[in-house]
DNA sequence: TTGATGAATCAATCTTTCTTGATGGACGCG
DNA sequence: CGCGTCCATCAAGAAAGATTGATTCATCAA
């Protein structure tokens, strides 16, 4: 089962519009970071700091070629915390108790 | 489908260790806020915060019984969230794409 | 080798979120 | 009533995260 530091890494991760969006467009095939600056016209450094943070959660791996770096998506990463979610949730039996 | 900006809201919310370990308890039964303070021993007003931001995202619900008051999971909300995550999941096809 | 380009990193700043302690409202008991 | 308890809220400060522009490094082309 996933950890809950690395779980609670990739929830704070996707908890971010820039992210998404991220997340989205590589959804949509592996781009480098140039492609990416200009279809979501991001400043180059904001989008250097956002794919850093998506990388060390897991989500994104990093290909360089040559002077290029290809991102894609680590399409596991995601199932894994659905998994993890799964487990929260099912723990979750929510009996009614009698209190104080 | 689960709004994106309920979503994100959800997910920041979850990714919190004291709210994680909220959610946790909750699991484990409905209880008011002097028994959380207690079982978690935590600062009575720090916890009324924490609560507050899982209630907005939709993953508390919160009853009120003269002085005291209850918090109860929603686990549905936790269910939406894991769809929402699959549904973004599965629109990561990621192929190949040549690129610049 | 020189110059240009793609990308990461850094420092400074700004913004958002957390924490803490104090205050105040509602309820119920004596 | 008047007082104590449960809880929410608030204001101030601390901490974490995001943005910006500048710098640096590596690579490629001329």
């Amino acid at each position: 089962m996933l950890a809950q530091d690395l779980a609670r890494q990739r929830l704070k991760a996707l908890a971010e519009p820039i992210r998404l969006q991220l997340l989205e467009a590589l959804g949509r095939g592996e781009r480098c970071v140039c492609e990416l600056t200009e279809e979501l016209g991001l400043a180059q450094s904001k989008l250097s700091f956002h794919l850093k943070v998506l990388k060390e959660a897991g989500l994104l791996t990093a290909l360089e070629d040559g002077r290029w770096v290809y991102y894609r998506l680590e399409p596991a990463a995601l199932e894994d915390l659905r998994a993890w979610l799964g487990e929260l949730a099912s723990g979750c039996t929510t009996p009614a108790t009698p209190c104080c």
